[in-house]
DNA sequence: CTGAAAGCGCTTACAG
DNA sequence: CTGAAAGCGCTTACAG
């Protein structure tokens, strides 16, 4: 485990460092012979480079930080996925950290990005983060960061996100429009900004179609490890309470998919008696039975154009050019299936 | 961007850099008072050591690679929370690369992970990986590497496994016991180690039960991204080729999830026609319908283990202890549902 | 109890 | 075209 060093090289071919660290970059005035020589004895002696070293002079690690809520979670790890195929075309590397939910978690895993020197950090917000003085810090000391997904308004970034109110609202709308009249919403927690967007949606798309706003239809969420079992016991718990709904917009399939198995277990019919729409469009939403109406979320471009933005600001900073910050909106779609009408 | 320095705290305090470092690491030859006042003027300063630096001369990165063939993946996903949430307890950073089931990425990201100067890696085999010299480079530069899941035998190195054959032997063995009597298998690709002694487990299974064991009723997936199409045309290829097949034993839930959809599009009848188990537990298996028997792998568990076996054996070779590699099996166990009968 | 010095492995401006 | 030298930010053996 005593990796070969330049110095190494320079011994062996009995010339200096300098010289061997700059034919291996191909530093034009190295003659051709010298690189020659120096390539083959480096790879003869299956010599790499330290990063330790080349960071701390460069002061550049070409690694990025990544702080996401969950990593078992089908959009998350499809975001996963975006980012670590783009980084990887650019030769960065990425640190995965998971902020569970918690908001002290999330300050715990910025600060050991933050000590580790990566050169960007991509983050999603946890539901428990109210407070943004981590992330201002951060801006303030010019560590580049783009937020996606759950993202705050007000932190002064770049940004990655989907219009979460406009999806809801052509949710809602779908549900109407399918002949629903009565129609409940099985809504996130009160934080996170998606899902007051997408509680907004829902509303202005009753208003809009002249159906009354009915707060007790509003059922609250956490959509975390137990959203499955959040969306089975909202399911009946609505059926207690009324009567009469004939349309739910779930907040995530997978509540939404909790919400199919117990009406199936009760034996509500979906969508004869009650249709349902999801959000997010998670692999199993189209297998399940019946296939699950949805908005598709894309997860995987969402990762690359994070990626990208952060890899931008990244160079910009590095040749001192101003820097601009951008939100990217990336189109969402309906996705019909069987658990809605026609 | 200029972030505080030791040489900063020790010129604002008019002391040396030396004593600085040392106060912060509470080295006891240092005074009560200095370290108070040293670690006062870190605090203010938001002073955060310089990984690269450390790393430098410390030799040691606390940071450890991963590489997965695949990040959008249930088992995988829960292997990467179980490492995660390992690492961290011990101050670990975790690097994640996939090799999407490629031999040529594996070896890349391997070669990134060396140069980053990992203290250990963890992975599980891509499938196309038939040669393991690269492995075993690794292990004679003394780079701690522990595989789990997906492991090659041959290679000299601490493992965390199932007993995928036995698991297989349960899964097949409760088909017969229900009374299936003529028992395909959709297995995996040829060169893993996984689908070979999923394999044979079946066909122990078989014989031990007087089944003659018949070649025709074995189909191959490549169980990669299209998993849940092979498992639709796997199933209508099953139909075409045999009438009298009542069971199956799948490779993976979700090829398996493929092929119940396509026999509920056919309106073959899940268990009464034929049974199935499926292999990994998906979260998904337990809300598709039928909801499908099979044998939980656990995900989460098999990464806290890998990363312990893995912590163990970069803290004995800092300390210059012997090394023994261990393979560690984790227990599975069958999930009895709807998919099958009784 | 404090500090000067060497060194980790590299890069790069500069001299020759 | 080549190399000596300085320096990135830290740690630690050693001297005082």
């Amino acid at each position: 485990m005593n990796p070969v060093t330049l110095k190494q090289i320079a011994e062996t071919l009995d010339i200096s460092i300098a010289t061997v660290s700059k034919a291996l970059k191909d530093y034009p005035d190295v003659s051709k012979k010298t690189k020659l020589l120096v390539k083959e004895t480096a790879e003869l002696l299956n010599y790499k480079p330290n990063a330790f070293a080349v960071n701390l002079r460069t002061k550049e690690s070409k690694t990025i930080g990544l702080i996401i809520p969950e990593v078992v979670h089908h959009f998350f790890s499809s975001v996963i996925k975006g980012i670590i195929a783009r980084a990887e075309k650019k030769g960065y590397l990425v640190i995965i950290l998971q902020s569970s939910e918690s908001y002290e978690m999330e300050k715990k895993q910025l600060d050991l990005l933050l000590s580790k020197r990566v050169d960007g950090i991509l983050m999603s917000l946890a539901n428990g983060t109210a407070n943004f003085k981590h992330l201002d810090d951060l801006i303030s000391q010019e560590v580049p960061l783009v937020m996606f997904d759950k993202i705050a308004k007000i932190v002064n970034c770049s940004k990655v996100i989907i219009n979460d109110r406009m999806a809801a609202y052509t949710a809602t709308k779908y549900l109407i429009d399918s002949g629903c009249k009565r129609i409940a919403h099985f809504r996130g927690p009160l934080l996170p900004q998606n899902s007051i967007d997408r509680f907004l949606g829902y509303k202005k798309a009753l208003s809009d179609n002249n159906i009354p706003y009915d707060p007790s239809l509003v059922y609250i969420c956490e959509c975390g490890e137990r959203s499955f079992e959040e969306g089975k016991e909202n399911a009946h718990k609505l059926l207690e309470d009324h009567n009469d709904v004939d349309g739910i917009f779930i907040n995530t399939d997978l509540v939404a998919i909790g919400a199919i198995t117990e009406f199936h277990r009760i034996g509500v019919k979906i969508p004869e008696d009650i249709s349902i729409v999801g959000f997010s469009n998670w692999f199993m939403s189209s297998v399940i039975s019946p296939t699950l109406t949805t908005i598709d979320q894309p997860g995987y471009e969402m990762g690359k154009e994070a990626f990208k933005l952060l890899y931008k600001e990244i160079k910009r900073r590095k040749e001192n050019l101003p820097i601009k910050f951008k939100t990217v909106e990336l189109e969402t779609k309906l996705i019909k299936r069987a658990s809605t009408r026609n």
